[in-house]
RNA sequence: UCCUCGAUAGCUCAACGGUAGAGCAUCUGACUGUUAAUCAGAGGGUUCCUGGUUCGAAUCCAGGUCGAGGAGCCA
């Protein structure tokens, strides 16, 4: 017995032949006389419904020639496969009731500029590459979680709110917290799991990040989910492993069951196929040279020397000498000394940016003993491997970088309905996000 | 914060010193296989704001507002 009263549009195969009621809005509607094609969706899927006058008093004709853009109807009539339906299926209509009627629906079927469509972002999230984008996410984020959870990593949230910034070089969004002064939005979980990972060995947690930055770059953000696992017992190199498998299996998983929306945002998965453990790595010593030898090749990137960080056109220069493979991970990098402890000289700190063809790049693990005993007041002297990986709605990091259009179906916050979300300076926008794409592709 | 670009009909854009235009959307009519339908017709404008140059400004200049792309920051 079905758990809900509606037929799903996607399940409709298994109703053929038969009469069934689906409930939706209308996709789409094109008048042919006395015949109307309604092209119904419900979130499920989209079907063509045929109305042919001679089959319908004239009654339930008129309400189907009512029908706008983004009606909400019940539709009853005969599932028929029919190889001029785009679907392979079409519903032969014997009734039609309007639930909620619908007038100056915004979006068209044509072109709109990203301005516009992220003032009804709302509405945005209707459209089939939006569908699209929003399924692979939470594709991401399930096989991350399934994978994780696999591995017997135990999840293990972290608060929102917290009294103060965990590194110390991030601004971050105040809020008056009761009377006990200001309270601050999560940046990392990472100083919890930490002490987590001292109880459980294996733990992450996954929620939502927050930084004050007007930044305007592809991996700076003003709010993003974040998953960072931490495992006890573990080496910079075994950390390597880790990560290259948990990104390897998130990807084959989107393509193994997001296929077909892959191909709405007409993907090209080559190189996606390509991303399999293990990736190849080059040392930081090697990864500068590397840069010294082709910086030419990327315009903005000069030489750096021994001790400095990459910047933006380094890690795309770094990726893109290894364009045939999966990933480069450079490995014993001398760098981020915020994350390391101050007992230990950021230049022994091991770090490793995994560098995705072309262009994106998933920070991840820094290795700490010393700060990591301090911080938790235990005194396990454990290494400690530890990764971010970003499946914000806006991120492109990680494996969301992968699938870069997903950034666009979120910019920063979940609009209410009917109430168009006010854009922020420092959101992705989607044009961004496609142009993200579009290189990637 | 810095650099670059942009703002004209509901939407996407054109006109680049001389009458404000097109396609789509909307409305009316025709059509039994459309799927961004097609065909015929109609309505639709504070050319972002303020000031300047000019006989004349959507167009050129200055300032401002808003938006986009890039850099840095980092995850």
């Amino acid at each position: 017995m079905a758990l809900l009263p509606t037929t799903a549009i996607a399940a409709i195969a298994a109703f053929d032949g038969q009469e069934v009621t689906l409930a939706g809005w209308v996709y789409n509607k094109t008048e042919k006389g006395r015949l109307i094609f309604i092209q119904l969706r419900d979130g499920s899927a989209l079907i063509q419904c045929v109305v042919f006058k001679k089959n319908v008093s004239d009654q339930i004709f008129a309400v189907a020639q009512s029908l706008a853009q983004e009606t909400s109807c019940r539709i009853t009539g005969t599932v028929r496969a029919d190889e001029r339906a785009p679907s392979g299926f079409e519903l032969d209509v014997s009734d039609v009731q309007v639930v909620g009627a619908s007038s100056d629906y915004p979006i068209s079927p044509k072109e709109h500029g990203v301005e516009f469509l992220m003032e009804h972002r709302h509405l945005w999230i209707r459209s089939s590459k939006q569908h699209a984008l929003l399924r692979i996410r939470a594709e991401v984020i399930a096989a991350a979680q399934e994978w994780l959870n696999a591995q017997g990593f135990i999840r293990f949230d972290s608060p929102i709110l917290t009294a103060t910034a965990a590194e110390g070089t991030s601004n971050l969004f105040a809020t008056e917290y009761f009377d006990l002064g200001n309270a601050y939005l999560a940046q990392t979980g990472q100083l919890y799991v930490e002490s987590g990972m001292m109880s459980f060995g294996r733990v992450y947690c996954f929620g939502p990040t927050f930084r004050a930055e007007k930044s305007k770059t592809r991996r700076h953000l003003t709010e993003f989910w974040m998953i960072e696992p931490e495992v006890a017992f573990a080496e910079h190199d075994d950390n390597l492993v880790l990560q290259e498998n948990f990104v390897s299996a998130i990807v084959q998983r989107v393509l193994e069951r997001r296929s077909d929306d892959l191909t709405t945002l007409e993907r090209d998965i080559t190189s996606l196929e390509r991303i399999v453990p293990p990736f190849p790595r080059i040392s930081y010593d090697e990864a500068i040279a590397l840069i010294e030898q082709h910086h030419h090749e990327i315009e903005g990137c000069q030489p750096i020397p021994w001790g400095e960080d990459f910047g933006a056109p380094h890690e795309t220069l770094i990726a893109s000498k290894f364009e045939n493979q999966s990933l480069s991970s450079a490995s014993q990098v001398p760098l981020r000394p915020s994350t390391c402890s101050p007992t230990h000289s950021a230049l022994k700190s091991p770090y490793a940016p995994i560098c995705l063809p072309p262009r994106a790049t998933a920070r991840s693990s820094v290795a700490r003993s010393a700060s990591t005993t301090r911080r938790c007041s235990n005194n396990v002297s454990s290494n400690t491997g530890s990764m971010s990986l970003i499946t914000s709605g806006t991120s492109i990091c990680a494996a969301t970088a992968l699938f870069p259009t997903a950034a666009s179906a979120w910019a920063s916050s979940a609009p209410s309905p009917g109430s168009p979300v006010p854009a922020t300076s420092a959101k992705l926008s989607p044009s961004r996000a496609n142009s993200i794409a579009s290189t990637l592709n």
